[in-house]
DNA sequence: TTTGTCTTGCGACCCTGTCCCATTATAGTC
DNA sequence: GACTATAATGGGACAGGGTCGCAAGACAAA
């Protein structure tokens, strides 16, 4: 865990090298935030206050000027779960479409499966001539904890 | 066409009226103004300038008020496509999922195409136990005209 | 007319996110 | 190490979309 952790902060080093930019603390610090969180869809607030845990210096606009970069080098991706923020996921290769989001009106967790649109965007392509390059999908219902309780 | 309106405006006042609430001059253009714009998908904005074309003194609190009690009516649907602002939508039947929105990132032209959904909700409920209730889908990409033109 | 309730317009306010700018950190070169 | 060019930072002002509180207005029932 910490080697490939090490490894990605290396291969975004290397990133932002290329494009003459550096690996500060702070921008170190919220990469680690994400990389501890791989599972939580943290919103910049949120990693804004984890991140001040281990950098109390650190500015919010730092933080948002650092997702929009990682943003921008592909590292990480941009979600919208329809709650007012912005989400933030690590990609794992580059490729967008890896999985979906299945969220909880109940309980509030975001689960993830498996992308199963490529045959369906292949329908849409040649049905209407609509050349898809993303989707945005989530499902929203109820997990198996919360089945049959209805909204919060 | 104008027959139909009538009608869509009485039952939404019959539904108003069952909650003892009014169907004002005010609510009653901002109903209008979607129903004359099915196809716009306008945001809160639009519907505010158009709105005020027929009442002039209208504010936009009263729209926003508006459009939040017509969704509670399950009249209108709140959409999100994802650009910072809510855009809405008249319902058919009352029935969720009844369209999917195909987004052209070089013109901007939102599309509709029918739920392809169905078969794929079957499947991730079988398999993950998730109760789902709705979903968000839009497609991004090129439409017919924009194809191979890359971002504008 | 009186009363109670719903509704309105307005402005203050909130929240997420961006921008500006003076200051600071960094990497590279001597 | 010292010097320099450039990237990066923190903080605060600001922006856009939207909500809230409130006093005033409209309306229906009695
Ligand atoms: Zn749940
Ligand atoms: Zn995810
Ligand atoms: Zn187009
Ligand atoms: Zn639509």
């Amino acid at each position: 865990m910490d080697e490939k952790l090490m490894e990605r902060l290396q291969q975004i080093r290397k990133l932002l090298h290329a494009e003459q930019l550096k690996l500060t603390p702070q921008r170190e610090a919220t990469v680690r935030v994400l990389l501890e969180n791989q599972e939580g869809h943290l919103s910049a607030e949120e990693v804004f206050m984890l991140v001040k845990q281990k950098a109390p210096d650190i500015g919010l606009a730092t933080v948002y000027r650092t997702l929009e970069l990682l943003v921008d080098l592909r590292v990480i991706e941009k979600l919208n779960f329809g709650d007012g923020v912005a989400r933030y996921e690590f990609r794992e290769n580059d490729q967008p479409h890896h999985h979906h989001h299945l969220i909880c009106l109940n309980c509030g967790r975001v689960s993830e499966i498996e992308d199963l649109l490529g045959d369906l965007e292949k329908k849409i392509e040649e049905r209407h001539g609509f050349q898809i390059t993303d989707h945005r999908v989530s499902f929203l219902g109820y997990c198996s904890r919360c089945r049959g309780k209805g909204p919060a």
